[in-house]
DNA sequence: CGAATGCTTGAGCTTCATCAACTTCAGTGG
DNA sequence: CCACTGAAGTTGATGAAGCTCAAGCATTCG
């Protein structure tokens, strides 16, 4: 019908996605809706690591939720050119198409083997009207992913090739992190080759490369077949130049249930992400051997 | 409280902003939503052209609905870089905060003088019991922004400067021709410099430049002190490598009340955007001078 | 008319892409 | 266990696309 590519991967079997129904340890909407649409949804669908879930202009069946995998969306241009446009967890609403003929604007394709529920339109109305609170949890919901997708937008608009690949880096890292507060992070698992990475930062695969060399001289980072082991955390928060309320909010900092209106923290005072994340033990770990 | 530049711009009066009310010409959620904040929506704020709305960092008051005028909403980094994340037209939600002590996560400021409603936090409960579809709709809402942000990540990511611009260009005509369809569009208002093309492309002001004097060169399109000619619509439309999937959702394609799963045409048919929405008399008007 | 903002152009330089060859790794079947 | 195969990672050489700096011009607005 359409001739995309379909890359086909072998994926290790030791990813990090197995114990997805732990209780999430932050507020957020994710948990409503996730198991709302658990309830609605129709069934399961399985699809094997490297295969597409969906592809752009197909028509949409409703709302799709991951359930358990990662799966990274993407657009195609026509001479074959690929942006990745967002990698997916589990408990993310991967598309929501509300009503019946709507297309698929982008495509998904599953880095891991996973597993997708889907709540078809005609139950939407229905899943709606059961719970009124839905509607608005599920646009911030998709709220937080459009905020996602600014991040991204300015990283790659404005930032170096070193500096996109490290806060790309860096914002995988504290979003399993966040999903897996359990996981060992000395060395982690990310289901992603180089060019992924390159489609996702608008770059190439070859210069992907040389910056992760350059980071791995550097003692900061190295990512080495889909192994990613974070040396040292502080000059990687500092080469990424995170914004701390921009990782608040890969976190899920929506604050549901916070009504009070005491005076927080001003705008300058930063959070600190590192501290909230990263062990110190890592910090501690290598004492980096910087030229 | 926090150092962000502000320029502030003087804008010609005869901007394209005038008659929002009229109706919209197409089926869309916005319709339905904005109709709604506009009974729960507490003050219309009004803002000059080259202020800002609101900051990154600032606490959320809650749905903001720009009624009328143009807004950037716009990203900076620490050194100052700014990264333009969207242009938002009349009728558009300009940012979403369900809950207190939610922070704006991006800035926003005005292009022209603007009006904006705000539905508070408090409010935004009550309305959505009044109004169960409420949530749904605007839901669908933020997931087209989403979708425009994607657009625009694929452009940045993967596109030369010159597609970038002409994409921009061609996209904010066609979604501007869609909220006026009354308006002649030979020669367009475009409150936005050179500068501004530049920080929503990923591309510097003089390189914006440079690129739009070979498009002039080209007799493919003109834009000069915030006015836009385009000579050659198709060259544009071809130049820019628009996928007529993605302008379709740049006109809100979301079908709400299309009901019927009578099999549309297949993915490889190519909507014609250009005929439905530029007028034959402009690609008429010049035949081209090419090289 | 004058000031301020925005646009235009050139020269030199940096960053990243491209191409191509080679190496390493993981999975497969003997 | 090994050899084999295909995918992924690595490296160098070369060039193009776009950035920076700097100076001068045009347009708008008060």
């Amino acid at each position: 019908m359409s001739n995309l590519t379909n890359r086909e991967r072998k994926i290790p079997s030791d990813h990090a996605s197995g114990s997805v129904y732990r209780g999430t340890p932050y507020t957020d909407h994710a948990a409503g809706v996730l198991t709302l649409t658990d309830r609605y949804k129709s069934v399961d669908r399985q699809i094997k690591a490297g295969c597409d879930l969906f592809r752009v202009g197909e028509r949409g069946e409703g709302l799709y939720s991951l359930i358990d995998g990662w799966v990274a969306l993407y657009n195609l241009l026509d001479d074959g050119r690929r942006q990745i446009l967002q990698f997916a967890l589990p408990k993310s609403v991967l598309a929501f198409l509300p009503a019946h003929g709507g297309m698929m604007s982008y495509g998904a394709q599953a880095l891991t083997d996973t597993v997708v529920g889907i709540v078809p339109h005609e139950d939407l109305g229905q899943l709606c009207r059961d719970n009124p609170g839905m509607g608005m949890q599920l646009a911030g919901l998709i709220s937080q992913d459009r905020g996602l997708a600014y991040d991204h937008l300015s990283s790659i608009g404005r930032r170096s090739a070193r500096e996109r690949v490290t806060y790309l880096l860096l914002e995988l890292f504290i979003r399993t992190r966040m999903r897996w507060p359990g996981h060992r992070i000395e060395e982690m698992h990310l289901p992603l080759t180089q060019e992924d990475i390159g489609d996702a930062t608008g770059l190439t695969g070859v210069h992907v490369n040389r910056v992760l060399r350059d980071l791995r001289q550097d003692r900061i980072a190295e990512f080495h077949y889909r192994r990613l082991r974070i040396l040292n955390p502080d000059k990687l928060i500092d080469v990424a130049g995170i914004d701390p309320h921009v990782a608040l909010s890969w976190i899920g900092n929506n604050a549901c249930d916070k009504e009070s209106s005491q005076p927080q923290p001003s705008v300058t005072s930063t959070p600190n992400i590192c501290c909230a994340v990263m062990p110190r033990a890592i910090s501690r770990q290598r004492e980096a051997h910087l030229p």
